[in-house]
DNA sequence: CAGAGCGTAAACCGATCTGTTTCCTTCTGC
DNA sequence: GCAGAAGGAAACAGATCGGTTTACGCTCTG
C-alpha cells in the first residue's frame, strides 16, 4: 500500500529523491503525484515551495551523514576514519545514479545564499567539516582547522567531477585525501610511523 | 549604443551572463529581452535553448581559460605556473559576484550528462585537467596523470566551497594546491631541493 | 524610386509554473 | 447512524515556459 507513512513523510522523501534527481525546479504537480499527496494538503503542510526545499533537505541531511560516517569496521585511527568517508563517498559514486552532493547540488542550483535551503546545505556541509576537524585534533594535526576545510574541498571536489564525468572517479579522491593527510604528518598506521 | 555587436554575439554575451547569474533556467524572454534581440532573430540563429546553452558556453570557454592560465609574470617553474591557476581563482572567488565554475554549474544544473552544455563543459574541464599534466610531465611528476584529475578536484572542490560558504576562501585552495604539488614531490624552489 | 532582406515588436500556441479553491470520499469517535 | 475532520482529485487563477508566426519598419542595392 502507498499509504504507509504519513503525508508530510511520503512528501518529503518524494522531495528528497526528486529534487535530488531532477533538481529542484521540478514542479509541485509531480512532486506531489509522486508522493500521492494533494497540493492542497502539501500547501498547509508546507508554507511553500521554497519551504519544502529547506525541510526536505534538511530531514535527508542526517542519514546522508550517517551514510558516509565510518562504522566500527573502518578502523579506529582518526587516519582511517576520514579515510573511511571518502571511500564511501567513491563507493556511491559508483552507483549510476549519483549526482554529486545533494547540498551543493542545491545551493548551486538555488543561486541566492539566502534561500532557506541554501541555509540547511551550509550547515550540513559545516558539520561535515566539523566531523574532520575532531578528527584532526585527535590525531594531533598541527592545523586541524585549515586540514579541515582542505578535505571538504577534496570531498566537494571529487563530488564535482562525479558530475562533470558522470562515471566512476576510481577512489582519485581517496587517494587525494590519503595526500594531503600525508603531507599534514598524520602517517599511515603500517607503513610508516604512527602518531601515537 | 546597445547595437555594436551582431544579435549573435549579443546574444552569446547575454546568455553567458544571465545563465551563470541566475541558472539555465532563465526564460528565452528574458535572455532576448537582455540581449535586445527578438525572440524570431534567436530562433533562427540557434535551433533551441539547448543549443544556445552549449554554444554560450563553449563561447565563453576560451576567455573562462585566459582568466586562469598563469601570466609572464606568474613564475616559469610548473608548480609556480600551477599554483598560479588557483591564485587567480582564489581572487575570482572573492569578487562579490562568483558563483563558481561556470562549467561545473552548468552541468549540476542540467543533470542529463548527455545535454549538449554537459558535452562542452566536460571538454573544458578536460582542458584544465590537460594543462595540469602537460605542466606535471615538465615538472618531472612520476604519476601527472592522476596528479593533474586531483588538482582539477581541488579546483573544482574549491569552486564548489565558495558557491556554499558564499564568501571568501582565503586562499585554502592554493595551500591545498601546493600541499599536493609537495606531497609528489614537486617542491618549492626556494625552499627545498628543486627536481632538476 | 522599387523591391528584397534583415531584424524587431508583439501576438499567439499549448504546456507548465506556483498557489488557491471547491468538491467529495473516507475514516474516526460517539 | 452520524457529526466532523482529514485528505485526495481536480478545476481554477495568473504568470511564465519554449517555440512559432505575423506584421511592420529599416536599410541596403539596383
Amino acid at each position: 500500500m502507498t499509504t504507509q507513512a504519513t503525508p508530510r513523510e511520503r512528501l518529503l522523501d518524494a522531495a528528497g529523491e526528486l529534487f535530488y534527481r531532477d533538481g529542484v525546479h521540478i514542479g509541485v504537480d509531480a512532486l506531489c503525484k509522486a508522493a500521492g499527496v494533494s497540493k492542497k494538503s502539501m500547501y498547509q503542510l508546507f508554507r511553500s515551495k521554497d519551504e519544502l526545499i529547506a525541510e526536505s533537505l534538511a530531514s535527508h541531511g542526517p542519514s546522508y551523514q550517517r551514510v558516509l560516517e565510518p562504522g566500527p569496521e573502518d578502523g579506529n585511527t582518526p587516519r582511517e576514519r576520514i579515510l573511511a568517508v571518502f571511500e564511501r563517498q567513491d563507493a556511491a559514486l559508483t552507483d549510476g545514479d549519483f549526482r554529486g552532493c545533494p547540498f551543493v547540488s542545491t545551493a548551486v542550483e538555488l543561486k541566492n545564499p539566502e534561500h532557506p535551503g541554501s541555509v540547511v546545505a551550509r550547515h550540513f556541509k559545516q558539520r561535515l567539516t566539523d566531523f574532520f576537524e575532531s578528527e584532526l585534533v585527535a590525531a594531533g594535526a598541527e592545523d586541524p582547522q585549515l586540514l579541515a576545510v582542505q578535505l571538504t574541498m577534496v570531498f566537494d571536489g571529487a563530488s564535482a567531477r562525479a558530475v562533470v564525468r558522470a562515471q566512476s572517479l576510481g577512489g582519485v579522491g581517496v587517494t587525494l585525501a590519503a595526500s594531503v593527510l600525508d603531507a599534514a604528518g598524520i602517517k599511515a598506521p603500517a607503513l610508516a610511523g604512527q602518531t601515537r
